[in-house]
RNA sequence: GGGCCGUUAACUCAGAUGGUAGAGUAUCUGCCUUUUAAGCAGAGAGUCGCGCGUUCAAGUCGCGCACGGCCCA
């Protein structure tokens, strides 16, 4: 005895489900030959409209029943396959009696297989004209209401394949990002780069700065992180021969939430020996402007409103420049700490007095500048406290030759020029791990093995990073990156048994 | 972590001042062989997110919790 308490709908398609069964209907079969798309048939009468009216020539599709118009003894249903949407003309002489019999059975939301031929309806659109028609699949559960479809984002995310049945911008989306990433894939591919997959579990987490998953080996008898950058482990691809190599992959961070971060996001990560950093401008002007026009046929989008250019040449400007010319901070207070901290307080930012003044610098940056930076602007010359694996820069060793990019307000990639020197980059891992021992969870920790590596020698380089969550939220229009996100985090829901 | 908002039928949403819970779509029954959110006639469908409280009486008021959305940190 099932006590299950069921709504009345879904006890109407199980009743009907097994009284389908007891007719020995297979209602899951797998013989069905799909020979055709509705995209096939939509060129083939567009190139041959007369010659596919006659009766020789037969389709054979399949699809997603969407919507049903039954009358006495016909029907109209709308269907969908991956290519679209069509519509059939059911008619019993045409089926036949049992096979009417049983169609009228169905539901919207069932799969079905048809044979037939094409005509024109009255009010001119395209219909093919069932000879045969199959149940493929039956759906237990009703769809979503087929004309406001599925609002409810968080029944839209959870339940993300309602979403991409019920709205076809979402579904959209999704290609899109695909088609991003197959673009930037081929871009590298062609500058003779080699794509490599390095470890997603790591004994030390490294390559940025935040604070990661942590799992367990049973068998090694060890802990690992997820990790929170590939960095570490491309560069030493770079050491081992790999002068051109990257890799679009997860990171995890452990993180809060919101409409910019999920704790797990894709993020391309490329490293090219003998480069610099301002190639590496170069080389994300040329990207930006490439996927801009593979993806839109435009060099430029509109984001949330805003027109945003991606043809060359960007704005590039350091980040003290910017911090004085955008964010209207005096210069002469910068180089002060004391001075700066009053400002930061007086400005509402909070910061610790901890803090050295390359992190005061770039929270000052995050709360004055960047929400300013609209167009796709370069900020350079990072502090050396707060760029841990950065060559430091020819003019001024407190600096690193190093760039953010920010377009619309966001932080979308962060490149330098690699530090190659094994002894300053020692150093500068012991700075991050006393940073660590005062409380800053963020800090890198000391890599030796990395170390190691680089004292084979790793030749002169340049590596990026680019968010492509963040980067498909622009060529998507996406505000939350949560549309961009298949299926985005979400804590668990307590679910009442329907 | 804080603020604001949301959670009512399968879906989309209404439910002033507390007084037996509503619509459209979907579903079920009947009619209908060119519909386009088809039409006509009829019917059924709800732990009002969860808990506690106030009250003669709570979807509605109060407190707490859960989940979600937006904003802030």
């Amino acid at each position: 005895m099932d006590l299950e308490k069921t709504s009345e709908l879904l006890e109407n398609r199980r009743n009907k489900l097994s009284e389908l069964r007891d007719n020995n209907i297979n209602l899951f079969p797998n013989d069905f030959k799909v020979l055709h798309t509705v995209q096939d048939i939509r060129s083939a009468v567009k190139e041959f409209p007369e010659s596919k009216t006659d009766d020789e020539t037969v389709f054979s599709v399949a699809g997603r029943m969407m919507a049903m118009n039954l009358f006495g003894k016909s029907s109209f249903i709308r269907f969908k396959d991956r290519t679209g949407q069509f519509q059939a003309y059911i008619r019993k002489d045409k089926v036949g009696d049992e096979a009417y019999a049983l169609f009228k059975q169905l539901d919207i939301g069932d799969f079905v297989g048809i044979r037939g031929s094409i005509f024109k309806t009255k009010t001119g659109e395209w219909t093919i004209l069932a000879f045969e028609l199959r149940i493929v699949c039956k759906a237990i559960r009703p769809l979503p209401e087929k004309f406001h479809g599925l609002k409810d984002p968080e029944k839209r995310y959870r339940q993300r394949y309602l979403d991409l049945i019920m709205n076809p911008e979402v579904r959209e989306i999704f290609i899109r990002r695909s088609k991003i990433i197959q673009v930037i894939r081929t871009f590298f591919l062609e500058r003779d780069y080699i794509e490599a997959e390095t470890p997603m579990m790591q004994p030390i987490p490294g390559g940025a700065e935040a604070t990661p998953f942590q799992t367990h080996h049973n068998a090694l008898g060890m802990d690992l992180f997820l990790r929170i950058a590939p960095e570490l482990y491309l560069k030493r691809l770079v050491v081992g021969g790999f002068e051109r190599v990257f890799e679009i992959n997860r990171n995890f961070r452990t993180e809060g939430v919101s409409t910019q971060h999920n704790p797990e996001f894709t993020m391309l990560e490329f490293y090219e020996a003998y480069a610099t950093y301002q190639d590496l401008m170069n080389l994300t002007e040329d990207l930006f402007s490439h996927l801009s026009l593979e993806i839109t046929g435009s060099t430029s989008i509109v984001y949330q409103g805003n027109n945003i250019e991606f043809s060359r040449k960007w704005r590039r400007i350091s980040l003290l420049k910017a911090l004085e010319e955008i964010g209207g901070i005096d210069p002469l207070i910068l180089n002060e700490k004391d001075k700066l901290l009053e400002f930061a307080n007086s400005n509402g930012i909070k910061i610790t007095k901890r803090n050295r003044t390359g992190k005061i610098i770039t929270k000052l940056f995050d709360v004055l500048v960047q929400p300013k930076l609209i167009q796709p602007t370069f900020v350079t010359d990072y502090p050396v406290e707060v760029s841990p694996l950065s060559r430091r820069s020819e003019k001024d060793p407190a600096l690193t030759d190093r760039f953010e990019l920010f377009i619309a307000g966001r932080e979308i990639a962060n490149g330098f020029s690699e530090l190659n020197d094994p002894e300053d980059q020692k150093a500068r891992f012991m700075q991050q791990v006393s940073d660590r021992q005062e409380g800053d969870d963020e800090s890198h920790c000391m890599d030796e093995d990395y170390i190691e590596a680089l004292e084979y020698g790793m030749p002169p380089a340049a590596g990026e990073g680019i968010g492509i969550d963040r980067l498909t939220m622009l060529f998507t229009d996406a505000a939350s990156i949560r549309e961009v996100i298949l299926f985005p985090h979400m804590k668990p829901q307590v679910q009442r048994q329907v």
